[in-house]
DNA sequence: TTGAATGCAAAAAATTTGCATATTG
DNA sequence: CAATATGCAAATTTTTTGCATTCAA
């Protein structure tokens, strides 16, 4: 992975410590809501960040494609590394239950999205909804 | 798939017409947030129902396995009915541009969570993030 | 009846925004 | 220097809760 800063200044946007450290704590968490994130910085030794700068930091960092982040409850978006080593959340609408898939289940999606629109999904932490074979049953 | 009633009774909930009237709604909508959902509501005839009502009415609806909802921008849930005929959503980290693509894309994905799990995934409107061929170019 | 559901209004979250000040390039 | 980012605090927006009241079973 490439520079940092290179990758900001190619949009017009500057390196900041603050967004190294969130950019660091993000990776450090593996999974952080913005507010786990602003912690996770503040217990890095330096200053604590505001909680606008790591709202601010989080939407640059994932528009350079370095971030990402799912929603796996409902309420909290979570974000990772992009480039992290991952899996895909399974989330049971009835139950709450959340499972752990490896991505390679969704490989083939990946590669329809690539070929059909030069898409580059990030599946990585994706979460799926739907029911786990226990509500299902209770259910039907 | 069978009565609300039923379905509602079978959980120990019961069937009053604010969560018939959502459930109209959304299926009226296709898609729709708690707002407008509430305000498809309210335009029904009927009286208003209150904000609250409408997400418990949803929550409880979701259990049951007859709505599902999707994350599409980050802030604001998305609710359909679970049957609705449907797309899968493709959204750009870094443009926020959306497309949308037949769900059989995701076949493959699906009938493996079935065979591991017994999971029954929900793929309809869900919303595969990544970087679209605009965005991944002037990224790398 | 009896417990579940609703309506309101108040309380919590979770974000976002305005602006003066500090920093990066 | 000029333009971008930060910190704060205030303002929004979105959801959740407490409770008295109403309603379904």
């Amino acid at each position: 992975m490439s520079d940092l800063g290179a990758r900001l200044r190619a949009r017009g946007k500057r390196l900041t410590s603050q967004r190294e450290r969130v950019l660091a704590a993000v990776g450090h968490l593996g999974h952080g809501t913005p507010e786990e994130i602003a912690e996770a910085v503040a217990a890095d030794g330096g200053a604590a960040v505001s909680a606008s700068t790591v709202y601010r930091a989080l939407e640059a960092l994932s528009e350079l494609g370095l971030v990402g982040h799912t929603h796996v409850d409902h309420r909290a978006p979570s974000y990772h590394l992009a480039e992290h080593a991952t899996h895909l959340h399974v989330v049971c609408r009835g139950c709450g239950w959340v499972g752990e898939l490896p991505l390679e289940v969704a490989d083939e999606l990946v590669a329809r999205l690539d070929d059909r629109l030069g898409f580059a999904a990030d599946v990585s932490h994706a979460a799926v909804h739907g029911l786990c074979r226990t509500c299902r049953e209770a259910t039907s």
